[in-house]
DNA sequence: ATTGGCACTCACGAACTTAGAGTGCCAGTG
DNA sequence: CACTGGCACTCTAAGTTCGTGAGTGCCAAT
């Protein structure tokens, strides 16, 4: 039923749309692009496009503006994955050239995607389920000048009544580190502890995420029985750490960008920094889109809707750290440039894929 | 000049039109509040209160509000530090009741400051420079499955070409840990780590920051001498990371309020948001501002020019955490419960506190 | 020092007008 | 059949006018 040049005039339609954030009437349609066809064939045109809900009247006899299904028709067919320009292309290299740590990485990220954008920009962590163990770390953490001198004989274990605070460090092959700290019921001193860690680490190292989780729920402790109950509660934490999968994390840059594209939002941007804050929410939606590895997966309006965000479109991206998957992506209003901003979504989750080793 | 009687009107000016967000007449003073007097003798004052520049009217007749200085007389002399709810109070032993890292413990009060107060809350790490080193581990990155089993004889040390990349971790007593991943010049095996780590750990186990950051700079290798150039790379960058003073690191939630308060923002929020992003610019604040222990120190509106933050103000009080000083607070528009967020950061901060260890 | 009275000011909202962009439809044309 | 020019109609956005009421400043009286 639409025409070909029908679609034309939906791309067009969209793109100054985006562009002036005025609705599109026939005319300026003629004025602005060579379709080689009068006001009034366009008109037409735009009469079947309505019909087909992909562009809407925001008030009688003015210019149309795109609904999300028109979007979705634009993102699906229409937009063309325009490269990256060249200052682009060097931000990127600048920006995410050198190393860093993990964190660091992905925060240095999550600002450049806000800046190629204008958007706001989301890193979720990389799942640690296919990371292997490197090496787990216990540091006894109360003052160390309050132990006696190191010569003093004095019982290798527990004295009830007087806890210890220690620190537990679970390292992971892919840069990560997860710390705790850990209250113990009684005392340990710093050869307990050595004990426990050469054991543990015996039983840990080179194990999966979920190989260790496994591992430290069947350990049996055969050093000192006075240390039992110290090195069940370690072992149930360090647990813990293992499955406290990282995924369930994620950095964000840009909320400036909500407040200056504010009135895209019906007036109130509250609700959507409210739900982005709320990262519960993000991460919820990150799971539910789409998981194909470079592809960007685009989610428009109302298919938000479950997640409170009615009015912001999603486009994101999977990277991989050493095998394990994540997401990263925006969010901005239904009101955007997809054509550049799926390309800069990409070519950072192709960036980041690289520096942080493909595996 | 200024009587205590007009004294009394600034402060019920202030509360008035903190609550209401409007104009407050002579009219509506003396008929929300027992002043025993008539609305003309309340316009004298008031006419006293603009003379000094603790009010100001927005139109010619019309109702006045505080100026800055109104503000500033306001904190300093007339704010009681009302005492918190008790469903406050109950809020804060819920929400910090159980330990958890570093991370978690700020990430969770940093939250809960901003629900407190309705305002965007800021919490900086603390300091490490009088945390002492606990411990420096190094783990090798590079797949271990890729390595020769370990019965083969191989060279201990260096093979030209291949490089390693290794994870540099260092843990201090104040539960704090830097990690880094750092690329070496050539290849280094287990062993070869081993020795280098040992070494190190003599070095500056339990040395502050400061003194670290010297033992390392003179480090004398002693060990294989192939091993000499990587070893100048690793203990370059553990100084690097002894240096990386957390200090430069803060966590903010709350941002929407921001947005439900923009009409106290002369309509544009969008300038604080980005200020408010650019950490750098809050952390020089943070460092500018009273570093009294347990009071709350106000900086209130133009006070804040040189920061781009000229219509907010800041309340911060300073917390500690095993020795190091470090400020948290809130910040929003100079409209807003004196009385009430000076009592919250105090909580929160003597919490804080107590929580972290006064040491 | 405090008060009641009074004239004056000014922002705000309601009601009204106007301009202009844009539409829908139709009869005409190649 | 696809396209076009013309025309009547619609509706928003912006500007104008005007009345209302809260609030002020000042002054003479207590």
């Amino acid at each position: 039923m639409v025409s070909d040049r029908g679609l034309d005039v939906l791309r067009v339609i969209v793109q100054d749309y985006v562009a002036s954030r005025e609705p599109v009437g026939s005319k300026s349609i003629v004025d602005r692009h060579a379709f080689g066809v009068s006001a009034a064939t366009i008109r037409n045109d735009m009469a079947l496009l309505e019909e087909e809900e992909l562009i809407a009247a925001p008030h009688t006899s003015s210019g149309r503006i795109p609904t999300d299904k028109g979007y979705r028709v634009f993102v699906d067919h229409l937009a063309d994955l325009r490269p990256l320009s060249s200052a682009q292309r060097q931000a990127i290299e600048t920006f995410l050239g050198h190393a860093g740590d993990l964190d660091e990485v992905l925060a240095r990220s999550v600002r450049l995607l806000s800046q190629l954008t204008h958007q706001v920009a989301l890193v979720q962590y990389p799942s640690l389920s296919r990371a292997r163990v490197r090496h787990v770390e216990f540091v006894l953490l109360s003052d160390p000048r309050g132990d006696p001198p190191r010569g003093t004989a004095r019982p290798v274990a527990l004295q009830p009544g007087t806890g210890t605070r220690i620190l537990s460090v679970l390292i992971t092959d892919s840069g990560g580190v997860e710390q705790r700290v850990i209250e113990l019921p009684a005392h340990v001193d710093d050869a307990a502890l050595g004990d426990i860690r050469a054991r543990l680490n015996v039983a840990v190292v080179g194990l999966n995420m979920t190989e260790a989780a496994g591992a430290l729920a069947g350990f049996a402790w055969l050093g000192s029985p006075e240390l039992t109950p110290a090195v069940q509660l370690i072992t149930a934490i360090l647990g813990e750490q293992v499955a406290a999968n990282r995924q369930d994390k994620l950095v964000m840059a840009g909320a400036a960008n909500l407040v200056r594209t504010e009135e895209d939002f019906n007036g109130s941007v509250y609700p959507v920094l409210e739900a982005i804050e709320e990262q519960v929410v993000l991460l919820r939606l990150f799971g539910e889109m789409a998981t194909d590895q470079h592809g960007v997966s685009v989610s428009i309006g109302r298919e938000n809707a479950p997640f409170g965000l009615a009015e912001t479109s999603v486009l994101t991206s999977g990277y991989t750290s050493h095998g394990n998957l994540a997401r990263l992506g925006v969010l901005g209003p239904t009101r955007m440039d997809y054509s550049n901003n799926m390309a800069a979504v990409r070519a950072v989750a192709r960036y980041l894929s690289r520096l942080l080793g493909e595996n």
